[in-house]
DNA sequence: CTGAAAGCGCTTACAG
DNA sequence: CTGAAAGCGCTTACAG
């Protein structure tokens, strides 16, 4: 980096205090408008960059949100943070996104660089994996507050916002039912994720209320990458009668699930209706696809994290003292085609 | 952001000065072992975070490389983003990731909001209509070096990274050729990118060196929206003979063309070929996709990016000797299905 | 091996 | 309306 003018050469310049110049450059009310005009002229005439690291160095502020996501391949996450960045952009506030790739090493990692950088607030979605909470725990006593998002972490002393996870789950496996389905099995999401247990809670309900006995064999546990669902579903098509509607955690385990039966049972592809959380803008792509979608509103989601996030920053000072934020967003089902 | 504990805390603690806590905490040779053992002990112990927006200041150095990139639900993007990031990492740099959602003012913002953050250097990718250079040639002046990415600007004094556009719209063109196609079109990008010219030539070169005549008419220009596709889609479609193949500036208006097709002329969508840039993850769940993608590599671009830029880093004092870098990456045909 | 001192660029409470 | 001065937390050239 180059040294480049500073507030101090100007103000040599115009025989003026670097005070003068700094109020003059920030709008204060106290300096002339003819002195303003002067300094303005000049910072622009010089192409004078303001140093932001000075500022934030003096202010102890970044203006600046940090963000942990997974994946950003994922566009269910994309949306989530143009959700937030539109809310940042608003307050003026930058955004730095780090990706986690699903590893709680490299989450902590981020978590860490994100302090040391000093951001004003953080908003995280934990990895599959997580289940140690102690590194945001410890952002909570340097006075960094954080909202999670999409997965809630298990212990809730935290605050987050999330989806409906059990009431979505109520409304994507009844739309099965409502379809004929009378043997429905769920791709469950990981045990380490508290949202798992809310989303086959939901399909428990559905089935109960359609007075359909539960079955534990219907139920698979999937982590949410390809060979799993792979392996599930090849459980399911052993199975005397498989399942003929599929209740899927997310639906780009459904997408997975889809291709399983594209390439091992494509007499069944047909068949077997998904339904599941995340409706995904490359849907618009395909020709099989879930036959309906739990809308999660991401980008709201993400702008709802963000407002709540700024309101802690605003409130830090009561940091300790306020109650837990725990934010639902309501789930609409999509139904496609 | 509270205060937290610094380096003066620690030195008065341990009696000893800022200067030798500062280098015990940076492994300074000069200071004994039991004095760092001691420093790094107490460090621990009071959960010491250095303050890096003390440091970036202090140092004049960020260690964060900006990105600017049109939309991060484009996938090209997400994986370049990764490949550059994975460089980043290995130098120790954060990266800062910003969307212009291809406006041009937006670019200009977010161009001044990281020179006023002093990155110590940037890649990006320029917005479909970005002509004006202005605001990155603003950028040289203060010592902050840029790469260019996928999109190079017109003018050839910038240093970027980018595909072999011409080659491998040859490839993808004479690929429909060898599958027996004769009226081959072209769906052109915009004519303000200068890659949009490169394609269209490679185009051109296959059509000749197969002895096809070249017929203006079936090059249509979009702007990457569907709208434009679906409407250079029904001009050809229009026409008495519509191509059988077509060979796309960007796979993502192949798939567009195909929706098109799928809605308006469900009858065609087995008898029209494309191909194009872009070799999609999401290609893996698609039933109608483009017979041949140019696979562009682009978290290896990525890589190359910030290789790149890195060099650039390191090398600032020779900023305005240095010769102009143009990398271009080799493309492979990837034939699908 | 350790420390005193200067300084990075900015903001702000205070004095005039 | 303007300015002098302190200080944010850190690094480093220099002295000892």
């Amino acid at each position: 980096m180059k040294k480049g003018v500073t507030i101090k050469d100007i103000a040599l310049k115009l025989n003026m205090s670097v005070s003068t110049v700094s109020k003059a450059l920030n709008n204060d009310l106290s300096i002339s408008i003819p002195t303003k005009d002067r300094v303005k002229q000049l910072a622009n005439d010089w192409n004078y960059v303001p140093n932001e690291a000075a500022r934030h160095f003096k202010l102890c502020k970044t203006f600046t949100l940090g963000l942990i996501i997974p994946n950003m391949l994922d566009q269910f996450f994309v949306l989530a943070i143009n959700g937030a960045e539109k809310i940042a952009a608003m307050e003026k506030y930058n955004v730095i996104i780090s990706q986690s790739h699903e590893d709680p090493l490299n989450e902590e990692r981020i978590v860490d660089l994100m302090k040391r950088n000093r951001v004003d607030g953080l908003i995280v979605v934990i990895t599959k994996k997580t289940e140690d909470m102690s590194p945001f725990l410890n952002l909570k006593n340097i006075g960094i507050p954080v909202v999670f998002f999409a997965r809630p972490p298990k212990d809730d002393s935290f605050d987050y916002v999330t989806a409906d996870n059990e009431g979505g789950a109520f409304k994507a496996t009844e739309y099965l039912i409502k379809r004929g389905h009378k043997r429905i099995g769920h791709l469950m999401g990981p045990e380490s994720m508290a949202i798992s247990q809310k989303r086959l809670q939901g399909y428990k309900t559905a089935l109960q209320k359609n007075k359909i006995g539960f079955d534990p064999h219907l139920v698979k546990v999937v982590d949410l990458t390809e060979e799993s669902t792979f392996f599930a579903m090849s459980q399911f098509m052993k199975m005397k009668s498989p399942p003929t509607g599929i209740f899927a955690f997310k639906n780009y385990i459904s997408l997975d699930a889809i291709e399983f039966l594209k390439k091992k049972f494509p007499e069944m592809i047909d068949k077997v209706d998904f339904s599941g959380f995340g409706n995904l803008p490359l849907f618009r792509h395909l020709d099989h696809k879930p036959v309906a979608s739990i809308e999660e509103s991401s980008y709201e989601m993400g702008e709802e994290a963000a407002r709540l996030l700024f309101r802690f920053i605003r409130e830090e000072d009561s940091m300790n003292t306020r109650a837990v934020q725990h934010i639902q967003i309501h789930c609409k089902l999509v139904v496609h085609k």
